[in-house]
DNA sequence: GCGACAG
DNA sequence: ATCTTGTCGC
């Protein structure tokens, strides 16, 4: 599938290039429910590491609200943009868009293992990827990039806010009893709440919302295979 | 036994 | 940050 991006965009950017356009995409993140009906979440998950080019992706296409797996993609992309700390969405979003692109059908709701608008200059991945696609976004987080926040109850279902600048900028959410919380914000076109319930309908008792959960065990299979054919051409 | 998580 | 392995709690 082709993928429609919102204007012509160069991914052979250099870091401050990168900033400028991040300041403007950061303004065009809209933190409101755009009201789409939702059938097809796309969970993204990606795999990056600091000393690595080399970027892979697992896209994990589910129903909504069913949960039903309908298509998956892993797939390895080279970048040229380098580990610069606030700036990681430049690095990965090309990858991401490469797998996106193997989808044959377009998801209502992007689900982002990463931040949103919780991130330094308010452009997290999901952000990144919602403003360029003109998809609303959710990004929900395994751990806290920025801003404070009070414990929630133990108990799965507890949310409590997170607040940065002065600002609630996500919801900190016990999605399974006694396990760290997700951190969820809104990526694009939607609101904080809108996203809370969307992230808590996917959890099926599992830590992990289904369409991030299933990326990740995918990324996982992929990297498992990858280094078992590593060691067979290289004992 | 499975999932979370230490480090 | 990622991956492997072991342990713990449910």
């Amino acid at each position: 599938m082709k993928l429609e991006l919102r204007r012509p965009h160069r991914w052979d950017l250099a870091p401050y290039e990168a900033q400028q356009i991040q300041r403007e995409l950061a303004k065009e993140v809209v933190c409101a429910d755009a009201s789409d009906e939702i059938h097809w979440i796309a969970g993204i998950v990606i795999g990056h590491s600091r000393f690595d080019d080399r970027i892979q992706v697992a896209v994990a296409l589910l129903s909504f609200p069913e949960l039903l797996l309908s298509e998956q993609v892993v797939s390895e992309y080279r970048t040229r943009f380098p580990f610069v700390p606030d700036l990681l969405s430049f690095r990965e979003i090309p990858a991401i868009l490469q797998a996106l692109a193997e989808l044959t059908r377009l998801p209502d709701l992007l689900l982002v293992d990463g931040p949103g608008i919780a991130h330094p200059k308010g452009l997290g991945i999901a952000s990144h990827l919602g403003v360029v696609l003109e998809l609303p976004a959710i990004g929900c987080s395994k751990c806290n990039t920025v801003g404070s926040f009070v414990q929630p109850e133990v108990n799965a279902g507890s949310i409590t806010s997170l607040v940065w600048q002065g600002e609630i900028i996500g919801t900190v959410y016990r999605s399974k009893n006694r396990v760290a919380p997700l951190f969820i914000s809104a990526g694009h076109r939607i609101d904080r709440d809108n996203a809370t319930r969307i992230v808590r309908e996917s959890c099926q008792g599992y830590r992990l919302p289904e369409p991030i959960r299933i990326a990740s065990s995918l990324l996982n299979e992929a990297k498992q295979t990858a280094r078992e054919a590593a060691v067979a051409t290289d004992p």
